[in-house]
DNA sequence: ATCAAGATTACCT
DNA sequence: GGTAATCTTGATA
């Protein structure tokens, strides 16, 4: 009997390495919740590159502050912050300590908890289809719909209970390449990266 | 102290 | 297409 999430968690080698190797990779991997139990995940099909040390756009390039801290842990840790005093955003603290690299979760497609994912985004049990692909398709969204909050900030991915299950390359040809969504400075960057004609991507 | 911008989203016309 | 919601940060005073 197979389940769709089966496999290995991944572990802190796969984090340790460049930014942008680590966000092509992400794609077709498995984010995992374990709320008390019940599990809520989603495959990520759509990410973004942030590199403190080269790119404006990223809360790490002006040194550390009490929000950012956690992005100058070594790769393998999870920074979430508020988005416009609204929403949570995350993302996955890459390479080694102090360099201050993380891969922002932009979307993802539901797999398992998808119920609790509804009422979490919806506040009902029923959807249309224009909802459900509404669902995670927006780093907010995701947030949202995974119960992931600034409390989780700072969280190791190598512990059980926010993690990410390993899942085959998803091949070159299927991955996209642009620049990033709602930045201004260094704009021109093509650090997102997403699984082409994914229903969930925020775009 | 005050202010403007920001890795977003939902709702309005 | 436009904009309100609402918190953190950094610049200016």
């Amino acid at each position: 009997m197979s389940s769709l999430l089966n496999g290995a968690k991944l572990k802190r080698n796969f984090y340790t390495r460049d930014v942008l190797t680590v966000a092509k990779e992400l794609l077709g991997k498995i984010l995992v919740h374990n709320v008390r139990g019940q599990i809520l995940a989603g495959k990520i099909v759509e990410v973004e590159a942030y590199d403190g040390k080269i790119d404006k756009a990223a809360h790490s390039y002006v040194g550390r502050t009490k929000r950012n801290e956690i992005m100058f842990n070594e790769g393998g840790y999870l920074y979430v912050y508020l988005s416009y005093g609204v929403h949570y955003c995350c993302n996955v603290v890459t390479g080694v300590k102090d360099h201050g690299t993380a891969v922002l979760i932009r979307a993802v497609e539901p797999v398992e908890g998808i119920e609790r994912m509804i009422k979490n985004r919806y506040g009902k049990k029923q959807v249309t289809e224009k909802e459900m692909f509404n669902l995670t398709s927006g780093p907010g969204k995701v947030c949202m719909a995974m119960e992931i909050n600034i409390k989780h900030s700072g969280l190791d991915l190598l512990g059980d209970k926010i993690f990410i299950l390993n899942r085959r390359k998803v091949k070159e040809e299927m991955i996209g390449v642009s620049k990033r969504i709602g930045i201004s400075k260094s704009a021109h960057l093509p650090w997102r990266f997403f699984i082409k004609h994914n229903p969930y991507l925020s775009r």
